[in-house]
RNA sequence: GGUCCCAUCGUCUAGUGGCCUAGGACGCUGGCCUCUCACGCCGGAAACACGGGUUCGAACCCCGUUGGGACCA
């Protein structure tokens, strides 16, 4: 167990963390999923501590009972673990932690820095609709504040706020800021059931896991005095304060479920690449030059506070479209192939070949520069993945009419008769037919490529006619073949029947 | 209401007193490439909230105004 806390003499140091290792925490609540502000607090706290060679702790802060759930803490876990944010130490929970936060605050007792209080809820609640009436701060009065309450009764325990204090602090990211320490009232450390307060326990907690750098979002900036006056009672190192802009939704208020997704985990089941978020979320903030893509590698290397801006930010669901699409083209075929494939619905009739990696990473190949997500990438992977193909109407509409049957006929014999199926003989196929019927390629590509995969877009047709091979090819032209031929045989009615609206 | 924070294109941002007739990126848009759609490439529109100072000189420093936001209730 940890010695408890001894009052410094003497002058604070501020210089004593230079020598130091650098110690971060992120601390979030388990009250719901990681959300992107989170993940964006937990990744630069990840990022400055590697840079610096610190250490990254996480600590889950579950003193809320009320509205912790065992859900969120692993919801919290996963999705620091699929943004790849590893803690060194932790995760360490504040529910396991309630004995020290006591003794802590006996201790503060036994020294003068806190005093019990009896004032009732009610009565509390009574005073402060006065000081309101009275247009006064609704604030603690300090009623018990000499007064030797009973340990028996029930009963508060309340830190005193040092009188005439101001209390200031140099921001890492904002400079110099300062506050009034007569405004702070007296409160609450540890409640009537023995819990403690969320100020309380934190101050207790990166004291004792000597945090060096508190880097959290700036709703906490007016906690940041009180939190201050406890280090001082405490006696303990005050660590260096970082406080971080908020993200906006579009409507420039606190990021919420109104303006989307907002759990981490969300945009992985969207299709979004990790590093993809992590890329999008840095910049929120963050910036290095002019640079927009960084590998893990650089932001570890180019991060640092000192280009932290202090502005809030809206998110902007668009650029991280692009930054997704962008690490989708640039990843591997065969570490695409497995994370397309997992979002996709059981296929009906598998391809012989789709089980093949090589087979997949092929198609991923061809495929990775037209998605943005990798849900898009799965979906247009469909078409090479199973036999069953469905053909989307406007595919049919555009490319599977009268007229196409004297492209699909000839293109069907020549390509069924030919002996060597690659880039080149396929070439020259389509080119003979279109000198022959003095047509471009793109007019018989496309009926083409509505046969093999069903819609009126896809990678260039050699490549397809490739991938697929030559038997599922000219089975899938042979087949809209026979559906073209269907069709015309029963016109649909090309002009529709005289209207007869009048009385 | 009190305390605190913030303010460069629609959005993310570069910019730390002269390099700024303000740069990059997303998005939008014109063109090129092209078998479709993307990608890619070339071009365009688009911002220093306002008002005072300080200074030879201000997007940058100071004050105020306005606007936004957070926290405490």
């Amino acid at each position: 167990m940890p010695a408890p806390f001894r009052p410094r003499s003497g002058i604070t140091h501020l210089t004593s963390q230079t020598s130091s290792p650098i110690r971060v925490r992120f601390a979030p609540s388990p009250t719901g999923n990681l959300h992107l502000g989170g993940a964006r607090t937990a990744l630069f706290n990840f990022l400055f501590t590697r840079h610096h060679g610190g250490v990254f702790l996480l600590r889950i802060e579950d003193t809320d009972r009320e509205r912790s759930t065992d859900e969120a803490i692993a919801a919290i876990l996963d999705g620091m673990r699929w943004l790849d944010l590893t803690w060194d130490e932790g995760p360490i929970y504040q529910t396991s932690r309630l004995e020290r936060y006591r003794q802590i605050a006996m201790d503060l007792l036994a020294r003068g820095h806190a005093y019990r209080c009896s004032c009732t809820p009610d009565e509390l609640e009574e005073r402060r609709k006065e000081a309101q009436a009275k247009g006064l701060p609704p604030r603690y009065d300090g009623r018990c504040r000499d007064r030797q309450v009973s340990p028996d009764m029930p009963h508060v325990i309340r830190f005193r706020n040092p009188p005439d204090q101001t209390i200031a602090f140099s921001d890492l990211i904002r400079g110099p800021l300062s506050f009034d320490g007569n405004l702070l009232d007296d409160l609450v450390i540890l409640r009537t059931d023995g819990m403690p307060t969320y100020n309380f326990a934190v101050v207790v907690d990166d004291a004792d896991m000597k945090i060096t750098h508190v880097i959290r979002g700036d709703d906490h900036i007016n906690n940041t005095p009180r939190q201050i006056a406890i280090f001082r009672a405490l006696g303990a190192d005050i660590p260096s304060f970082a406080h971080l802009p908020m993200i906006f939704g579009s409507d420039r208020t606190k990021l919420s479920k109104r303006h989307g997704a907002t759990s981490v985990m969300a945009y992985r089941d969207m299709g979004y690449l990790p590093h993809a978020l992590a890329n999008y979320l840095v910049r929120l903030g963050w910036s290095h030059k002019d640079q927009e893509i960084f590998s893990r590698e650089e932001l570890i290397e180019f991060f640092d506070l000192d280009h932290v801006g202090s502005s809030p930010s809206v998110f902007n669901p668009e650029k991280l479209l692009w930054l997704n699409a962008h690490y989708i083209k640039n990843a591997s075929d065969p570490a695409l192939a497995p994370l397309a494939c997992e979002l996709l619905p059981p296929l009906q009739d598998p391809l012989p070949q789709s089980s093949d990696p090589e087979y997949r990473a092929h198609a991923m190949g061809l495929l990775k520069g037209r998605a943005r997500t990798l849900v898009e990438l799965a979906e247009s992977a469909l078409p090479f993945l199973d036999r069953a193909l469905t053909i989307d109407p406007a595919a049919r509409e555009k490319a599977l009419g009268k007229d196409s049957l004297s492209i699909l006929e000839p293109l069907l014999t020549a390509l069924g008769s030919l002996q060597e199926w690659n880039a080149e003989t396929l070439k020259n196929v389509f080119t003979q037919i279109g000198e022959a019927q003095n047509r471009k390629l793109g007019d018989l590509a496309q009926p083409i490529r509505a046969a093999l995969t069903g819609k009126t877009v896809s990678p260039g047709i050699f490549d397809v006619l490739i991938l697929l091979g030559r038997d599922v090819s000219l089975a899938r032209i042979s087949a809209a073949l026979s559906d073209v031929r269907k069709n015309i045989q029963i016109p649909s009615p090309e002009t529709p029947p005289p209207r007869k609206d009048h009385p």
